[in-house]
Parts: C-alpha cells; structure tokens; sequence
DNA sequence: GGGTGGTGGTTCAAATTCGAACAACCATGA
DNA sequence: TCATGGTTGTTCGAATTTGAACCACCACCC
C-alpha cells in the first residue's frame, strides 16, 4: 500500500469508527433505539407492505441469521415490529413494521438524518456525493458476489 | 434527505458492513486475528518505540477505554503486546508492540491489505480514491471536534 | 502543605454479536 | 412416492463491547 492509499484507507477507517458512534450516541439519547435497530425500522418501512422475510432483511442489513432473530426479537418485545407466518413458505417468517414501529421511526428518523447530514453529507460538495455514491455501489457490488478475489480483467 | 442523499447513505450503510465482514472474515481464516487486534497492532507498530498510552490508543482506534484495556489483555495473553509503566505519569499505561507482534503484524499485513485493496482500493479510480480521501478526512475532522451540530458558518 | 477538580486505567454487569448445531420444511429427480 | 440435498429460522455458548462505578494519581491554586 502507497502514501495515498493508506492515507485513504486511515481515513476511512477513522471516519466510520466515528460516525458509527455519533450515530449510536444521537439515536440512544434522543430515542432510546440503537442503530441496528432503527436500520431494521427503515429497510421495513420501505418494503412492500412493510414486510420481509427473516432471511432477506438479515441479507439487505449484512448481519447474522441469529443476530436478526434476536433484534427482531426486541423490536417485537417493543410492539415495533411484529412476527407473521409467511404464507408462501411454512419454514417462513415474516417481520412487519407495526403502525407503532412505523410512528417510531417517523419520529426518530430526523434527529438521525440530522447527525448524517451534519457529519457527512453536509461536509461535501454536490460532486463529492455523487463520487462517494458511484465509489460505495461499486464496492458494495464487488463484495455481494462471492469470491475473495479481484474481478479478473 | 432527497433521492440522492438517501442512495449514497444507504451505499455507504451496504458497503462499509460488507467490507467490515469481508475483513474480518479474512483475518480470522488466515492468520487468527479480529479487526479490532490488527487495528491495534497497525497503530502501535507505526507509534515511535512501538508504544503508545492506553488513553491515546483508545482514541485513534475510537473505541471505549473499557474495551481496549479488554483486547490489550488478549493480546497480552498471546505475546504480541507487552505493558508497561508510564515513566512520565504514574497512573499511565503503555502498550507496547512485542518483536513477535511486529512479526505477526508483517505476516498478517499482505492478505489483509489483498482484501481492502480488492474491495475498495482497486474499485476506483485515482480521481475517486483522492475523493474519497478528502471526503473521509472532512468527515472525520467534523466529528473529531466536540459538539453535535455541523459547523456554524 | 494540603485540598480539589480532572484524568487514566481497570473492573463490573448488561447487552449484543457471531458461528455452529439443530429441527422443520421445500424442491428436485429417480 | 419418497429419498435427499438445500434453505429457514431458532437456540446455544463463547467472545466482545459499552458505560458506570471506582481508585490512584496529576496539576493547580489557596
């Protein structure tokens, strides 16, 4: 690794070990929620019927099976989120964003949309967004694939 | 947040969870190591005399007082760090990276640096990678100074 | 000289995470 | 039909993380 690219990789580093703390810090006070938790709020609100396969979240979130069923597992002790047989699937389980779930998050998202915007969004230009977009798609596209290796040429 | 914002967060959210997986997925098979441990030795072994105060390591690593005297323990228990009195302040601690732990940090360095290269670093351009730098440094400094607001003009 | 607020590091309990093991169910092909 | 490999979700144990409480020590001022 070069000058540059440790430089960036430092700094990579130092940044989400930073936000991911902002994060957690302004969702705990203000709301009482953690960050896994308000991330499951959110890929459930904007799922149709607001409503995902065990599996699938645990994918879309990138966190273990068992680590999903035991978050879920406090969102249901909340009322937030409720458990629903699946019915194309017997083995399936359904988690659904309750009608409260979906008022926690309504009223928690600007706070936390605050603490984004301030320590990231904000601090960049229109083409830095665009650039950081293009940057985290493409890494996040090369690691959905399997493999541990560069795409060969 | 607009269209935009929300895709670059939600980028950002997917990438960095996968490549915090992938990294620490490769570090366990290859050499035995978490992320947090390969944090800590990087960091002392670029630290002069190989050393640093607890309370200085646990803020470049952002991690809690707590947590760090906890994996400093483990570490210690493997041989790669040592302890050692402070000779300026009685009450400090110092970290200090053993020659075994320079050499576990030297055999470990090259598949891990494989992976962040292979996800990130090779994914981009060299125009995106200095962005990417600039954008992860504004961020970091904005969250490195006290306060939860963004910057007054 | 002796308080006094603040810092440094550890200990502790509680919460969270993961992977492995497991049981139930799907889907495919003989 | 029914064996068989793959998928789903949960349970379990072990490891890790955090913040709060705590004690020892530093710096500063009376």
């Amino acid at each position: 690794m070069n000058e540059g690219e440790l430089g960036a990789w430092m700094a990579y580093l130092k940044a989400t070990h930073l936000l991911e703390r902002r994060i957690e810090e302004q969702l705990k006070t203000d709301s009482g929620l953690t960050h896994p938790h308000y991330e499951i709020l959110a890929k459930l609100s904007i799922a149709p019927e607001r409503r995902l396969r065990m599996s699938d979240l645990a994918r879309e979130l990138v966190v273990s099976k068992s680590g999903l069923t035991y978050q879920i597992g406090q969102l249901e002790k909340r009322g937030l989120v409720e458990r629903m047989d699946c019915p194309s699937d017997e083995r399936g389980v359904l988690a659904v964003l309750t009608d409260e779930g979906m008022r926690c998050l309504e009223k928690t998202a600007p706070g936390h949309v605050a603490v984004v915007r301030a320590f990231l969004i904000d601090q960049l230009t229109p083409e830095e967004l665009q650039t950081m977009t293009r940057v985290m798609s493409k890494a996040a596209t090369a690691m959905s694939q399997n493999g541990s290796g560069p795409a060969p040429t």
